[in-house]
DNA sequence: ATATCTGCAAAGACTTTGCATGAGA
DNA sequence: TCTCATGCAAAGTCTTTGCAGATAT
């Protein structure tokens, strides 16, 4: 059984009583749906997705609960280019690896990679430091992506 | 005198020419624009910047040629997150130096940074390579932030 | 001359807000 | 019970599109 499947109270439980937020069908079912996808879901995919256990679920509900979620660090918010957020389960949580974004800019196509990372990590932790001191920043975080064609792409 | 500042042809008739493009006055404003700042514009910005020294050209004009101008790789599109997009001319321009960007999540202060930048550019290669093989990619640009907090916003 | 470019107005797409109802603890 | 959360509808923001008139070459 992978990592994270198994059943039982939800891990999330905790971290939304913890920040003192209640346990709503709306808020389920949107963790339920990023768990277990390892795409990049939009609002809308996420509300098409969550409608089908729930009908009653409203857009702006959707939007919310990512918003509530990002801030609580439980997912990332990321923006690829194609006018519409798309979130994913943050680094840590249920198994998920580190990774960085590889996007074809011809489809839309995209790649998670953990490959390099760790040279990056090294790499990045020395940036972060020279860049916190030199310009006085506190750095949180940090957003890698890779643009090009992929295979199908190339040929056309 | 700074360089790129000199008077004369504009360095950028012969690309719009070249690429079979007409040089209007709208075109020009908006390369002058892009040319003389160091910040990053959004459309509305640009526009009202443009509309001083010619009142009559549009927003629509702005969004219009900055599309010609990102397809034409005479400048760069980015998003900070701030639901609007920014544009700057591109590295190797006017002097302009390769360079990434360390924004304040707080405050919205955008940094541009050239320090690291070899290093960086080092790893970056290798990665590139690694994931052109493994993935079948042909990675034509990336894209590098940092996120945390300004020395202000820091003290709040 | 004529194909390209522009400006206006309207439409489009995604996201946010106001407010009354409904539900978790 | 009593806040907090939700859903609907409407509004907001940035960006794109249609089209007739203007312009560069």
């Amino acid at each position: 059984m992978p990592r994270g499947m198994k059943m039982g109270p939800r891990w999330w439980h905790g971290k939304l009583k913890g920040g003192g937020y209640r346990l709503t069908i709306p808020r389920e079912a949107i963790l339920n749906i990023l768990s277990k996808t390892s795409e990049h879901l939009s609002a809308e995919e996420i509300y098409m997705s969550a409608h089908k256990t729930y009908p009653a679920i409203g857009l702006t509900t959707i939007y919310r609960t990512l918003d509530l979620l990002v801030q609580m660090g439980l997912i990332f918010k990321f923006d690829f280019g194609d006018k519409r957020a798309r979130y994913e389960l943050a680094e840590g949580l249920q198994g998920k690896a580190h990774h960085h974004h590889l996007l074809c800019t011809a489809c839309g196509k995209i790649v998670d990679y953990t490959d390099f990372v760790d040279e990056e990590k090294e790499l990045l932790n020395q940036t972060e430091k020279g860049l916190s001191k030199k310009y006085n920043f506190r750095i949180t975080n940090h957003l890698i992506q890779f643009y090009g064609l992929c295979g199908k792409c190339q040929m056309k």
